[in-house]
DNA sequence: CCTTTAATAGTCAGTACGACTATTAAAGGG
DNA sequence: CCCTTTAATAGTCGTACTGACTATTAAAGG
């Protein structure tokens, strides 16, 4: 790998990381965003995100830069993954920038607040958040994609849920995040046919929000994958 | 995302690229490494990368990389995906270095020779590709889940096959990379029920590599996902 | 020409899934 | 207080899919 690092000169580059940041509120996905206080882009919408530290891995400066920016310290529940890297050469119009790009889940949504480098940082309606700066339309998509994708196949719908959730609180995280609609017995009878899916909180712990019967509450399982995954309704005229 | 790059100092850093190279040999999947020519790990095997150049994307340098230390340069029906991005800050004893991490799939399995800042490059067995450099054990390891996982719900097997494969071929790729037998018939049934992930060769065309009967051929599908899925055996006791 | 090998065809029972209907347990309004 | 509304949970039914097999076909090789 590093070969030959005193045969070539290697270039120095300004490394970043960038979040997408999702939460689920009033049964619509919503996007972390800061809005930019310096040219380029500024009073432009972004991501949040910012430079990698000397001493510190990007989920480190992933986690540090959100809680700077916006003020969401208490990260507890917080899922963060690598989505990928963009490091096209134009992607920032001043220099070279290769950014370490995350996706991450929140469970319930604690508001924002501005701070560090972000003039102020604000919840957002997914379909709202357009015209961002630099490419992140483009990581926010690929973003949405990816989550959509997970949650098929693995147990990720419940980070977005807090630590007891019911059954009901689930099915509302893929319907929000794949847009559809599900049947709710048969959603109910897949999930708990999933081991490690979910698994019941022992106790006659049932709790209501609102009006009908009350739910019971289950806990997230411990498996990483579904076996058998959880499908997506075919789109089209899809084979079925 | 950049905000404040006048307030904080922001440090440089080197940016490589690495690749796991896959392909199948003799029912076996095979990684291509190379042997370092230089201090630190002088003389050890490690996946094949390099610097980044401050005019290309991560993506052009690792095609560029995978050609001069391996002589790869037909990498026509080469499949290149962004695997993840290492920023551990320890991960080079002598600086700090963010490494974009790739993981490739080859269809045959042209021989490699080393060059560029490679002593050599050989296709080593999977099994065998221990005690790499640098933390490419862990790269490696990442590189063949990803791979296995992918196998599930893509049609990702096809970039291990030439441009036409029979069925038979493409099952070896699914064994192989999964490491359990599968039902012929079964395997041949779910693949054909599945659109978009294989299309018959219209002419009569098939042709025979050795024994039995002469197997129909196929071309890769332009699906993207399966659907259904193509799910692994469940391992252990899984419930079916 | 007969054996071996591999591809392809077909069968059958168990299971999963989508589309529904039915029942239960709470809240809320009159 | 009762009756309506709301949501959770239970159960049904027919179709599609899956895994485990058996059978047939078409080549190569001695």
């Amino acid at each position: 790998m590093l070969d030959g690092y005193d045969k070539h000169a290697f270039e120095p580059f300004a490394v970043t990381v960038d979040l997408a940041v999702f939460t689920i509120r009033e049964g619509t996905l919503h996007v972390l965003l800061v809005e930019r206080g310096q040219e380029p882009y500024a009073g432009r919408w972004a991501l949040p995100g910012g430079f990698l530290r000397p001493d510190e891995s990007a989920e480190r400066a992933a986690r540090r830069e959100l809680g700077e920016e916006t003020g969401l310290t208490d990260v507890t529940g917080l899922h963060l993954e690598q989505l990928r890297t963009y490091s096209e050469p134009d992607r920032d119009p001043r220099m070279r920038v290769v950014s370490v790009a995350f996706a991450a889940l929140l469970p319930d949504a604690p508001e924002a607040h501005g701070g560090g480098d972000a003039a102020q940082a604000r919840w957002t309606p997914y379909e709202a958040a357009r015209d961002l700066a630099f490419d992140h339309d483009r990581i926010l998509a690929d973003a949405r994609d990816r989550i959509g994708a997970k949650l098929e196949y693995t147990g990720l719908a419940t980070a977005f849920c807090p630590p007891e959730f019911t059954l009901g609180e689930l099915q509302q995280v893929y319907e929000t995040v794949w847009g559809t609609a599900l049947d709710r017995p048969n959603f109910r009878r897949k999930v708990l046919a999933t081991p490690g899916f979910v698994e019941a909180v022992p106790g006659a712990a049932r709790l209501t929000g609102g009006r009908g019967k009350p739910a019971a509450l289950y806990r997230a399982g411990t498996a990483a994958a579904l076996h058998p995954p959880l499908l997506r309704p075919t789109p089209e005229g899809r084979p079925a």
